[in-house]
DNA sequence: TCGAAGATTGTCT
DNA sequence: GACAATCTTCGAG
């Protein structure tokens, strides 16, 4: 297992950080055990001037992770019943984080199939933002947590090499829906939605 | 204190 | 392809 990301990884612009992401392995340990996948799919979310960003609201008690230090863990609830897993990127002050959308299951297959019933197979257990955070075992006791030292950590996987490398605009927001701020590995079959077709 | 919306998923037609 | 499930968050009253 190679070294969790540096915190420098985080702290550049928010773009770069999620292209960078691509190829790198999300890994969660939890007393059940350990889950890990490489990661295929993020999105950038850019600050109080993106619209579709959390931080567009201000500053308040749920974005208040978004202006901490680069490299933690923004970790939200949404639908009622879902919990989506971010990196927050940049300085302090501004409030921007990448979203992790889909990851190719590496470790702890079995453990992860266990917290997703649901899925049919290998492919459908996390090529989404809430099944990965389900099949991880990722809740809200991890936000605002270190992704270089806690249960929840990022490390150095693959390169992918840039002509691998897809942008799309960004999936299931209403607001700035234009920007092409989603990265994914084209050539990656875990994808929440396949690369060229549509949202 | 109330109401509306939400970075989704799974099921049904 | 459409829609229900489900509850936190935040702004308005």
């Amino acid at each position: 297992m190679c070294a969790a990301l540096a915190a420098s990884f985080y702290d550049r612009r928010t773009e770069r950080v999620a292209r960078d992401l691509l190829g790198a392995i999300l890994r969660c340990e939890t007393p059940e055990g350990v889950a890990s996948g490489r990661i295929v799919e993020t999105e950038a979310y850019l600050g109080e001037h993106d619209a579709a960003c959390h931080a567009a609201a201000g500053r308040t008690a749920r974005t208040e992770v978004l202006y901490g230090e680069p490299g933690t863990a923004y970790v939200y609830f949404t639908y009622g019943m879902h919990w989506c897993a971010n990196a927050v990127t940049r300085r302090a002050g501004l409030p921007s984080a990448v979203l992790i959308r889909a990851l190719e299951p590496l470790d702890g297959v079995e453990l992860m199939a266990r917290r997703r019933p649901k899925a049919r197979d290998r492919r459908d257990l996390a090529n989404g933002p809430a099944k990965l955070s389900a099949a991880l075992g990722i809740t809200g006791e991890l936000n605002g947590l270190p992704l270089r030292r806690s249960r929840l950590t990022i490390h150095r996987g693959l390169t992918i090499p840039a002509r691998e490398i897809g942008v799309t605009p960004r999936i299931g927001i209403t607001s700035a829906t234009d920007w092409p701020l989603r990265f994914v590995w084209t050539e990656s079959d875990f994808l929440s939605r396949r690369y060229g077709v549509g949202r």
